[in-house]
DNA sequence: GATGAATGAGACTTCATTCAT
DNA sequence: AATGAATGAAGTCTCATTCAT
């Protein structure tokens, strides 16, 4: 992606995430940069391209903090609180990103909704993989696996619609205290003590 | 309100649920009636004056829907899982208004998104109060309760986003695992026994 | 039709013959009549849907003129002379409508394209039709009947090109001239001594 | 005329001709020779002079072949065969080349316009002549010369429109058949045995 | 109340052309 | 010579809204 690419998606992300897709203009995008209004063209051949690009990016990135937050080898119980950690951080670490990602969803052409409806699949089905096996091996006492994968999912993306609030600005203290509900939420029987932070 | 103004109100709401509001016009509105461009403006003085009739209503609807599910007199577990229920389950019953309310706030002018917003804190208050009571009186052992507070609202306000689900497509199903979930999300020492239905 | 649409299109004739279908603007036609921009939409839905709905008009109009000059019960020498009088003169007459009509199908939609060609098609073949009737009954002594039928359209549509020029600028004097010469092309043996005008 | 300047002429005729000059942009011309968009630019200097370019070496070949095709000191008669199936030929054999010359006049710059516009009088006036000269020898026996010479021309010209159809895809059979419709609408008495064929 | 033509603004996009590389 | 980003203008079309009917 070249420089001047970059910098119009990082513009898009912005502009997006404040007046939503459909409101925003690619005008306010290209103005944003002091661009004229045909300056996006070269780079993203519709408007629509900016949003899969970005929506690309964005699900591919929050996936993949995810996949990193699980640690191989840990217990349940510490992977839930890692995983839900690292998501909880993304959105609201990216805010801009994240909003546009979870909310503009029905603005993608058919096939490129598609593609990112696959990506987040992957990305719940991480959570609902911990879940399971913290009840296979009783570390877990969930009382509905979908129910509770979907709450879970839900915490983190709704970050993106009301983060930052007075009350919380830091990424690192909401993504501690929603580690924390997760743990509660799935029963889980022990807590871990110390957990590496999931930066 | 009149018939017709009820008529494009509930027709507005799908429309702006399935397009959002910005990308739907007032032609879909009126053409999903079948009635001409102009038809909506005996009625409505504006889009945006069709938004706040509608987020008006909604707001209201939900938070009368969650105060009379908090039953006086209660412990707070019970009327906690009776308001989180009602609150989940008004989402999922009224999934295009709860979509429209939750989610167009932006779209709204100055002073009516603040009376909204007010109707909303409104909502927020009331699930705040009950995990307030409830550690006060013991009962509950919440870690943060301005967290939970917002993880117990951003579950309900979720709903909109996703249902129905492959998995989950009945109201109350969902209401009572939600229920159950807000009960572990605040550390409540006791479960209620049975509740009655909020609806 | 109503009465806005007519004069949009009939607008819209004059400029697509003077500038050509692509390079006229939406924005041309609505200016020659003093209108904004976008008052063309209410009674076309697209630009193309114009330039169809002028094709469909000016190809049945000359289908009809060809027809209607085609004397059931003459002999071939006499209707041909008053086809093709009735042919020419139409484009003479009407040549800005012609010149569209000729020379704009490439804009059409592959539907509505082919809609048009099946018109051109019934016209071509009443000319065909004529010289093969004259040849069967030796009244004409025609060399090669589709090359001729191709040539005596060819000079009809061509005078929506030229048409006026200094020399003839009178509809009618052109169409007895090109009426004579098609009685030579086709090798007719005998001259019709006097026809009704085809006007 | 270097060998880029060459290519480009020549995919421009293609493109021209396919879509039209006003339809036609210089991205298509220079994407079809896998060129960036300024390719053209060192070229040419406007898409403009571009057509003026193709128009000048397209009337100047179409007078040559023409001009070439008249015999000095043979008959009427033979010269008039001669010049239109060398016309005929010329526009079938080089359609595209023709139909942008023949086509696309009204977007010249007025001047040059007008350079063009003499060309294309030098072979109106070619055929002209022959019929003037056929006559005034008694070779011919034309109704209206300047009609009848319009009418050769047109013939020619309109071929580029159409040419190749279903029957006539063979430049010789339509020049031949063109021919020999020429000399029966100058009424020509004698008609030549045989002729040097004008490829 | 409803219609539907019309407006004025503005949306996305294309395009001829320029210019630094 | 060629590239390709960028511009400024313009093009088709949509849209919220108005207004005469």
């Amino acid at each position: 992606m070249s420089k001047a690419a970059a910098r119009i998606r990082t513009a898009a992300i912005s502009v997006f995430a404040v007046k939503g897709y459909a409101a925003a203009s690619t005008r306010d995008i290209a103005a944003s940069l002091s661009l004229s209004p045909g300056a996006v063209y070269p780079h993203y051949k519709s408007k629509e391209s900016l949003l899969f690009a970005i929506s690309l990016e964005g699900h591919t990135s929050a996936l993949a903090a995810v996949k990193q937050a699980d640690p191989a080898g840990e217990s349940p119980s510490v992977r839930l609180t890692s995983t839900v950690r690292a998501y909880v951080k993304w959105h609201a670490q990216n805010r801009d990103l994240a909003r546009v990602v979870q909310y503009e969803l029905r603005s993608l052409a058919p096939d490129h909704f598609e593609a990112i409806a696959a990506l987040r699949r992957s990305t719940s089905r991480v959570f609902e993989q911990i879940i399971t096996d913290g009840n296979t091996s009783n570390e877990f006492n969930t009382i509905d696996i979908g129910a509770t994968t979907l709450a879970i999912t839900s915490l983190g993306i709704d970050v993106s619609r009301w983060f930052p609030s007075q009350t919380y600005s830091d990424p690192d203290t909401l993504a501690h205290a929603y580690g924390e509900l997760s743990q509660r939420m799935v029963g889980a029987r022990r807590r871990p003590d110390s957990l590496p932070d999931p930066t």
